[in-house]
DNA sequence: ACCCGCCGTGTAATCGATTTCGTAGCCCTC
DNA sequence: GAGGGCTACGAAATCGATTACACGGCGGGT
């Protein structure tokens, strides 16, 4: 492949004029035409290789996500992907597949390469791997899941408005049992829906016992069908369920329909993420929907922000309830 | 970030010395643990950058994927993940949302960064991009869809056997007008699951008119319900669609719930793709299995093939048939 | 007419690694 | 004891770009 040199010899010009004549820098009329029409004979194209060595600059960005093949980080993904492109920069994507160890592993490689930025939706609670990110100064934006102890600014949906209207929502429809399947114990983001999710119940009085509160083993459909098992066996089985990840609500369907139980006539169903597919089920499924894809542009901003220098705080942008029919109500058209 | 020359510094030794010490060429005793030392008081990690530069291997490959958010997909680019992980090798996914020019632009970056081989599962029919990465050098396999014209090993699934199983079942089971749903004409996939079907079905003495022939005008949901209104509203509506891509099965399914039909009862349904949704679906829905993750790890065994010039042939993995419940045969246990 | 500054360009340093080549020291053999 | 072969290591070239610095020529101000 022809490099910048031999672009340089056929235009009859030094290699520093080539370089300046593509990056725009002090180019002029006669020159310039032979160095472009050198580049185009030759079909040369920049090594991005030795130009980041020089630069420090690879216009790469990292992305460690906890688990791809779920789809609500698909979508993520893949908007992140997009808004990364629009800005001329190209995206590394490292799957976790839920595991803290694959997940250092993957930023660890990523730090070698020498990406200008570090997106992580961090799989499990911390990782010692994200505090050297920090140390080594490369900019480090979190997305969707918090991490304590980590300085970086994180990007997420903020689900308290959304559980609120939920609450009010199930408490209108006559919902008395709600009950709700969290991811496993200790994660922030599970946590924190479990709180809000029952002081806006509380608010209409109604009560969220620990006895329905169920945490999953893993994000899995495996999971939240073990746990609404459970509920299902309680003497007062829950009349709704609020499943805080879309993997864990297919599970809960699944042991549902092998009961032979209704929804919503038996119980009601609400899943966290509005992924496409459930406005394709029967019924469809009443949902907390995120801002997946400004999500996703929201964090690059940041991130490129930090590349920049300039501050960048966190984001909370808000999710919303998408009523379906799935808790007893026809949807308002 | 500390580089190669504080360490050698650090251990009073040359910089070539460090070098030989980490890539295990010519060690010794007493040298090496000094060298060694150094590297963990700094925690030096070399520049992956630089050392692409010199050696011309970057460690990277490419994956452009056709549609990252088609749940297929999205399951291929884990698998093809894993296994260039496994290798030692990072990817870099590109997503060409099925734009032809959105896959010649990533390809372009691609080709850029100098990675060491590139897969792709082409969008559209041709790409003008893909005879320059032929062109240049880079070793390049194709990924799910062929492209004609381009001289490169293709890794793809074999429906043929599922297909003949298919007729076979849908014979057994007493359907009699068979109607297909397929992408978007002119593409070689879709052409050749048409005809193998058709003419599994003419064994058994089932006939699939043009009229029960849908072309789809694009892989999405609403392309798939689009073509079952179609097959509906007909004189004699069929009882038995294939859908040959699993976002258009959903459409597919929306229309029939909208009409109040049921699955089996009225029309039986098979997908091509098993991605897990599908199980969870009502009634579970029989399809035809591509052994996605076999696909992605041939794949870059092909490419790591190409990469290392071995010779490479095409691999094409046989599909099967998953009989569920949606043709009307219980589940074979 | 002289000097200053700018413009366009070339020369060479630089980024951080790998790798070729050269050399000093050592052991072994004849 | 001289020569040959190894081993361990350093010096320096190299990959392909960017960029600091130097320099020649030219225009304009005084």
């Amino acid at each position: 492949m022809a490099n910048i040199k031999d672009v340089a010899e056929r235009a009859g010009v030094s290699v520093a004029t080539v370089s300046r004549v593509l990056n725009g820098n002090s180019p002029v009329a006669e020159t310039r035409e032979r160095v472009l029409a050198a580049v185009k004979e030759l079909g040369y194209r920049p090594n991005n290789v030795a130009r980041a060595l020089r630069t420090a600059r690879t216009g790469t960005l990292g992305l460690v996500i906890s688990d791809l093949t779920n789809p609500f980080f698909t979508e993520l993904a893949d908007a992140v992907e997009d808004a990364a492109r629009g800005l001329g920069y190209s995206l590394v994507i490292g799957n976790a597949g839920e595991r803290p160890a694959q997940q250092d592993d993957y930023i660890r490689t990523l730090l070698d390469r020498r990406i200008d930025g570090l997106l992580v939706s961090s799989a499990g609670t911390g990782s010692a791997m994200l505090g050297e990110v920090v140390a080594s100064g490369t900019p480090l934006v979190l997305l969707d899941r918090t991490v304590p102890g980590i300085d970086a600014p994180c990007v997420r949906a903020d689900g308290r408005a959304a559980l609120t209207d939920l609450a009010a929502h199930l408490a209108a429809l006559g919902r008395r049992r709600p009950a709700i399947i969290v991811a496993p114990a200790g994660t922030p983001t599970g946590d924190e829906r479990l709180e809000r999710f029952r002081t806006a119940l509380a608010d209409h009085g109604i009560a969220l016992p620990d006895e329905r509160v169920g945490a999953a083993p893993d994000l899995q459909p495996s999971g939240g069908r073990r746990v609404m098992r459970d509920f299902l066996d309680l003497p007062e089985p829950p009349d709704a369920v609020l499943a805080t990840d879309n993997l864990m609500a297919l599970g809960a369907m699944d042991e549902l329909r092998a009961r032979g139980l209704r929804v919503p006539d038996d119980v009601a169903l609400v899943v966290y993420d509005d992924v496409p597919w459930f406005a394709h089920t029967d019924p469809p499924l009443t949902a907390i929907a995120q801002p997946t894809r400004d999500l996703g542009r929201a964090a690059v901003q940041t991130l490129l922000a930090r590349i920049e220098g300039r501050p960048a705080p966190s984001v909370l942008l808000p999710a919303h309830l998408v009523p379906r029919r799935s808790c007893g109500e026809p949807p308002t058209p």
